[in-house]
DNA sequence: TGCTCATTGTGCATCGTTGCCCATTGGGCA
DNA sequence: TGCCCAATGGGCAACGATGCACAATGAGCA
């Protein structure tokens, strides 16, 4: 139940994190546009040629800070040590739980807020996310080998980020935990969107 | 006046800087015999192979640490900033300031009780302790080009690393910042003693 | 004594990071 | 328009860190 991948790979990830995580903090602090990739590998201690080596533009960096989660190590050892007969909604179900945290969702709030204004981070803003069903997907699969009909695990995973994507844009209120007064009737939190969202898809609709 | 050693250089350096600070620790919680090189490179993140690249054994990585200071870049850049017209002597002074702080003189008096605990580190101590005058003499050699007689540096150099020599081994009572009550008669604070060195050799003995 | 096993030493290939190079791009300015 | 220069992209070699294999050592134990 240990790390599974080398040290090599580890600190490979990581510096692709701190990169990202510089390039985003960046982002947020300076706009798109008022600070360089010198900058990013400045504050993260790295060469611009390693940047290179990760990503192939400032926008790509940016869009992988939101594919940075905090409990990331718990999460690969949770799938890791997951049984076989849990079921495709469940694991989704907890994954989902564990990687939208409330500072997750404001950080890709922020994401979501900054390609407004920059247009050009929305591809890759799109393309991270599309990576991370991808991954769910590939988690879901490996566990269910035919277990169930082709196309219904896609089918499921499909629901479930389609589910968050209102979360993002803004056509939801979203009550933080930190938040206290709902001047928006419509206003719901996180968890409780989640479980509604859940609920829907345990009772097939 | 910035940074005149390359990245690689500084995280190669940073890189042994770990281990021997992990190796250090780990001397002082278990002593000597009480851990492997494998606890090491684990507390510190880095591989076996890797601790071999940079130390040939437990002992060499143990007496690395008391060569690693707080203020480094610090005193590297004010190293680097230095007038030639400075006399060799006064550079002696306060390179001694900011390297003898209380904390590294404390890290210093661990490191020889340890030594007297575990015989086979004596010798690395020493390594270190001459690495490090050698590197104070380069640093007057480098600034006083020939203006001063054959031997003359190396004379200086030699009786202040002698003067520090007593502070280690207990043969004096050092009373640090943080102790208040000086049983001892012959109690001196640290800065009293530099002083009172550096003193007798401004006056020419 | 001979065996086992943990620890260490070391050679080698691989990979990630860095430094250096130059070509290209694109915006600002004369 | 043509020029300049910051920023970028990418090839290449050097170097540090890693993984792996294997030999050597040495303590503990049958």
């Amino acid at each position: 139940m240990m790390n599974k991948q080398s040290l090599r790979d580890m600190k490979r990830e990581a510096t692709g994190n701190a990169l990202a995580d510089a390039a985003f903090a960046l982002a947020l602090e300076k706009g798109l546009d008022g600070f360089v990739v010198e900058d990013v590998v400045q504050r993260a201690g790295y060469s611009r040629r390693t940047f290179a080596n990760h990503y192939s533009c400032k926008e790509e960096a940016i869009a992988s800070a939101a594919l940075i989660f905090n409990g990331a190590d718990e999460i690969k050892e949770w799938i890791a040590g997951l049984n076989e007969n849990v079921p495709p909604l469940e694991i989704l179900y907890h994954l989902m739980k564990m990687q939208l945290t409330a500072d997750h969702f404001v950080k890709l709030q922020q994401l979501v807020s900054l390609s407004k204004q920059y247009p050009s981070l929305e591809p890759y803003i799109l393309s991270g996310l599309h990576r991370l069903q991808i991954s769910a997907q590939e988690t879901i699969s490996n566990l269910s080998h035919g277990r169930y009909p082709e196309g219904y695990t896609h089918l499921l995973v499909g629901a479930v980020y389609g589910a968050v994507l209102p979360l993002l844009d803004g056509s939801l209120n979203v009550l933080l935990p930190g938040q206290t007064a709902p001047e928006m009737p419509e206003a719901v939190t996180l968890d409780h969107y989640l479980d509604d969202m859940f609920g829907y898809l345990r009772n097939g609709f």
